[in-house]
DNA sequence: TCGCTAGGTTGACAACGTCAACCTGAGGAG
DNA sequence: CTCCTCAGGTTGACGTTGTCAACCTAGCGA
């Protein structure tokens, strides 16, 4: 093990996600996290630089466990189309269950940080070897592979924005969910 | 013409939808949306119940002007399948230039507002129109056009929301910038 | 004429982000 | 062993914000 007793960064950093989860980031104050943490209101101050710097922290370091578990699965034998369905699901359905990561990691990011920016490229180099296999196998239609993923990027990020948001599924009728969706523009790709 | 004089409500309403595009949804302070108009910081609150109702009221004011100007477009005489096509690109545009209002509109409403709600729905109605026409003369594929609107609709946002957050063209190579995503779909799911 | 009320004012309060100054204990240089 | 440094903690303060309460006032209907 690498310490059985936790930094008090890594305190502050779960107190904030907790806060997050909670109420959205602007239920994340420096001064509760403090509280939280069993320190003074200004604690937190010689850890992270300020509020930006603290919620770029926990962006990273969920953008890092998202990477990783994204690399196990890459790692199976399934094959890549449906590594990808899974993976774009897995996506729609985490934003689902936390709302407020979502919206902090694919909101604008005000302060550039090397680690979300490193982080999140290399989650992108992954999906890409997914579509350029799909497109070898002929699951996935030809042309440019980085243009494709962005394609189901979009889609994904858009169904899981607007399910969040309220705006799909309207009335109970046609109820068009963000994984129905995904699952939609995967089958008018594969003919 | 309505009224030469406009109401301190209006001009509420304008200042901060100034503060709106200039410096994001944190910029808005009720104190500087009075100071602007010309009027004590408190006053605000004699229009609105809150600062949220404040932005309800904003949101609600612009999706009136959108849904307003997709009328008109659909009065013309361009083939359906055409507006569909125009209205999404305008949507993505219009997010890439005032950032601000596109996130408070199709961000979480934690305020509910039946004006809202009422302009939101209004504005999907006619969409479906067009995409109910465009199944018509085969330019979009069949199925339950609710479902075939979601996609278009999703697709549209997330490329807007990717572009926006910078999470989209990485790398100056493969550009796939919001209006290419949506002509890309669009040739996808027209054979 | 009188009183109500919509709309405006001032003043206060708690919470927040942030800065500055101070304190303290462990660890390395001499 | 002694002394210095400094990471990491503290308290206190400042300005700004959202919001509440109390007060004022002009116009309008009964």
């Amino acid at each position: 093990m690498t310490s059985v007793t936790p930094t008090t960064r890594d305190l502050l950093l779960d107190a904030a996600e907790q806060l997050l989860d909670a109420g959205g980031v602007e239920a994340v104050t420096l001064r509760e996290v403090g509280r939280r943490s069993g320190v003074s209101h200004n604690a937190p101050y010689k850890h992270f630089a300020n509020k930006e710097a603290l919620l770029a922290a926990i962006a990273a370091r969920e953008l890092r466990r998202r990477r990783d578990r994204l690399t196990a699965a890459l790692a199976g034998t399934e094959p890549p189309e449906q590594v990808l369905r899974r993976s774009l699901r897995r996506y729609a359905e985490w934003a689902q269950e936390y709302p407020a990561r979502f919206k902090l990691i694919y909101g604008r990011w005000t302060t550039h940080s090397d680690e979300l920016a490193e982080a999140a490229h290399a989650a992108s180099a992954q999906l890409l070897t997914a579509v350029r296999a799909g497109q070898a196998t002929g699951a996935l239609p030809p042309g440019d592979p980085d243009r494709l993923l962005a394609l189901l990027r979009a889609l994904a990020h858009g169904a899981a924005d607007l399910a969040l948001a309220g705006h799909l599924a309207p009335d109970g009728k046609g109820h068009a969910d963000a994984p129905t969706l995904i699952d939609d523009l995967l089958t008018y790709l594969h003919p």
